[in-house]
DNA sequence: ATATATTACTTTTGATTTGATAGTAAAAGT
DNA sequence: ACTTTTACTATCAAATCAAAAGTAATATAT
């Protein structure tokens, strides 16, 4: 299995190396489902509407820890469950994904959440990283 | 070949929806050519530094139009060259990627374009579409 | 006018990725 | 002790991707 450290990129251009990455159907999703559902555990990203298979899933979850994206981490008294939480390398593609947001919202499908309505973008990448902190601040 | 009119998404998730639709490993890649490197025909696109394989390209450019993000154009005195020209459905794409640039100036290889540079985001965008534009007006 | 080069593809074929289904193993609940 | 839950792994068919070669129309050079 390979990090993006070791990656070989197609080419030095870095919006193209930046889709050798996120460039696929479920990287960006799993992540999303992280930030903005406030998903946590592989059964938990099973049962979305996604319908993600879970040789998928565990390949992209083991992808995303190799990249520093999440991390894995377990809570006392319970030996079972895994939770992946994401890094700070991780919530760094949160404007990212708020503008894929966006852009869906205008383009493709309403969002009815609240979020398309905030108009500082700054801001509003705060306030998501602040509300995805305090609600894993547990772990 | 389906355009996204017609094409079944995964699930209601507007995101997730986003990524149905450009969510591989070319598709913006081409935008970017175009929105930033000014490429406009089969040749250069084919020339780039990402070695795009010519079934591949002429695939996303059917798709891209089908979609409504590009069109193909003829200039006059000249029936063999097809020149391909960004939509403003297509343009509306220019915060994603210029999010995606930021995101992998800082965490995956420096971008050496001035841009990065720019503070004011919303103005960056309004550069950038002034800029594709005034090359592309006489197409 | 003819030959060569250019541009824009399509076709073919093999490799890789995806995804549905089934199965396994350890921990937790009853 | 038995059942359920959680977190996976394994298998395999289908879809997609990608390299290479081939084709056709237009443009340019001689």
């Amino acid at each position: 299995m390979m990090s993006f450290l070791d990656k070989i990129f197609r080419c030095d251009c870095p919006v193209t190396s930046a889709m050798d990455i996120i460039g696929d159907r479920w990287t960006l999703v799993v992540i999303k489902m992280m930030l903005l559902e406030y998903k946590k555990t592989f059964k938990e990203f099973s049962e979305s509407d996604e319908s993600i298979a879970p040789s998928i899933l565990s390949n992209r979850l083991k992808m995303l820890e190799k990249d520093g994206f999440i991390r894995k981490v377990k809570v006392a008294h319970n030996l079972k469950t895994n939770y992946y939480i994401l890094t700070e390398k991780g919530l760094s593609l949160s404007p990212v994904i708020i503008e894929l947001a966006f852009w869906s919202h205008h383009n493709i499908k309403r969002f009815d959440n609240p979020i398309v309505n905030v108009k500082d973008k700054t801001e509003l990448f705060n306030i998501i990283i602040d509300r995805y902190k305090s609600n894993t601040a547990v772990l």
